[in-house]
DNA sequence: CACTCGAATGAATTCGAAGTCATTTGGTTG
DNA sequence: CAACCAAATGACTTCGAATTCATTCGAGTG
């Protein structure tokens, strides 16, 4: 038994315990392993007399059955992978630990990826493929080729707020396009007839469904705009506000790629003494919370997340169950949070 | 790029291929199983030519080692555990991916917990101890029963922005009360005299540090102080100050328990026509992003986050590697940020 | 060319739980 | 009481990679 006496004199953790196995168990409660095993399966054919020994003889011990076993003989981990990208002003950590509340109800868990500029996709999913996950929650983005890969591996793959409209591929997102045409509507209505788009990063598929919706509806009422390119950060929104407001003439209406955006137009506006939304109506996109304080009160899209959310998990839920369920997509409405910023 | 023209219309999942194993490897390379299993061991006595050869084959299959099944033999699942409470103003999402990112460059890989009000810890821990994790990162309230099962078990814990002064477990922090402290010396400084104090939640021990500076650091300079308690939400600081405001008197200065509150405080002066700083000093705690926004530009301690996590990483790597290294807190100095609220 | 010695290799074993299958148990029926 | 059938049980095998250990290889030496 002391298995550790000759094979490293220095750093023996001598952690007392070696944790106990199934064997453990049995030995202790006078049935076989196979016993064990059954107690912790729901449904198992059990007599409740072995599993009241059973059950006593865990408890004494400390049992826990070990998931990486149980995972490599069942083929189900039990575990989702969730890639992130590692911009937190995206509020992607906050949506991450939504997830993890509703999987844990179904006694699934997350492992956690994000990927930087450096870090290549690729890498992340060898390291994803090497913890046999039974499903993938991506809100990165992933190439057609790194799709089919998850694909072809049989691993259920769901984007989260990620447009991929020419891949098959399940996705459950916010109609950006339709809630910035929401948003126009009302500026129109209440007046506007300038605009000055702040737009988010040209590389973000949201931000341009969102400069979309933006151009079709000004268009459509036949009014004219410009559009400034931002990259979704409080600092790209003061300077491109900061900008316009040295520039010529100052718009009617500011409609921002993102709420972070709108609020540092809005900040910037009143550091030049312009009140909004008398003298420039400013309008977001999001919902984020720092934007119903009182100092902004904005006008935004509020997206459904624990809709969303919850669409994200039970659509990959039932991949998991039956892989050859076809792709869907599943676009939510936003929902129109009438502010005093327009 | 049509190149999913003829499979997507009835989709057919093709799983065919059930992932390749290190004996699928082996057969191709024309080697054994454990000639494979070296060559993904660095510092294995490999020779070039098999490496190769094994690598090609690997490459062919798509093989990458099974994680679930190294970790069944090695005793080492490279799964750090992170327990953060379902809480989200608190920023431990943002916290949680951080974390990822440090802890991505050692190959090892976040399993998400999350504990709320209903979800017991106990319950938490039982599936923690499931996965075999080889560490711990918690943000969340454990008892000394809890910790101690870590203990037992041989599982280092380490303790990010938690206070467990009466315990011999390791923690990383920041110095809440010497924060609070430099703050209140500043604002005596500049004539402060009356303290309103905007308390965090009874049951936060950071909340209750913070408050203690605050005391001890006001009593220390005979001046007087009055004490209300919120619950670090934005709704709790304008219910707080709104109180304050309909009171007899204002103070010279409100010391808020986080940065949010400071703001709502901020916020609901304004609302009363109240200019911060001149009418009313108000500073926070905690250095958040929004705090430094042009509509606030909050005075306010910001915590070294960079430092801490870092800090929090190497102490459970360390102790991932040697059990027995002693408990050790450390406990880092915010940075006073001179904002334009006091 | 025989002889070392270390490097390289593969067969066999191991980790811990779950599934398979043959066997036993216990309760019911004629 | 024999016969029967379903429930309960345990011996054995399986999952996939790492490790142990005995063996083989190959370069270098006298």
């Amino acid at each position: 038994m002391e298995k550790n006496s000759g094979n490293n004199n220095k750093l023996v953790p001598q952690v007392s315990s070696k944790r106990a196995t199934s064997y453990d168990v049995a030995r202790l409660a006078g049935v076989s392993q196979s016993a064990v095993s059954r107690c912790f399966k729901t449904g198992a054919s059990v007599s409740v007399k072995t599993r009241e020994k059973v059950r006593k003889a865990a408890d004494e011990l400390g049992y826990q059955p070990n998931a990486i076993a149980r995972g490599l003989i069942t083929r189900r981990s039990n575990i989702v992978a969730v890639v992130i990208t590692e911009f937190t002003t995206l509020n992607y950590p906050e949506m991450t630990s939504r997830l993890n509340e509703h999987l844990a109800k179904h006694d699934i868990h997350i492992l956690l990826f994000t990927v930087g500029p450096q870090s290549d996709m690729t890498v992340v999913l060898d390291q994803i493929w090497q913890y046999q996950v039974d499903g993938i929650i991506a809100s990165a983005p992933f190439s057609e080729a790194e799709i089919q890969r998850c694909a072809k591996r049989g691993i259920p793959l769901v984007f989260y707020n990620r447009i991929c409209n020419d891949s098959a591929v399940s996705t459950v997102g916010c109609d950006h396009a339709e809630g910035v045409k929401i948003l126009i509507d009302r500026l129109v209505r209440d007046g506007a007839k300038r605009f000055v788009v702040l737009s988010g990063p040209d590389d973000s598929a949201v931000a341009r469904e969102r400069l979309r919706g933006a151009t079709e509806q000004i268009e459509l009422h036949r009014l004219s705009m410009s559009v400034l390119g931002g990259d979704y950060t409080y600092e790209s929104g003061v300077r491109l506000t900061q900008q316009v407001i040295d520039g010529s003439s100052l718009p009617d209406a500011f409609v921002c790629a993102n709420d972070v955006m709108a609020i540092a137009c809005i900040d910037t506006l009143r550091g030049a003494d312009l009140a909004v939304p008398e003298d420039v109506k400013v309008v977001g996109f999001d919902g984020i919370t720092v934007g119903q304080w009182h100092a902004y009160q904005l006008t935004t899209i509020e997206q459904p997340l624990d809709r969303m959310i919850e669409a994200t998990v039970s659509m990959l839920l039932e991949r998991i169950e039956d892989i050859t369920l076809p792709a869907e997509k599943r676009l939510f409405a936003g929902k129109y949070i009438d502010g005093a910023s327009a």
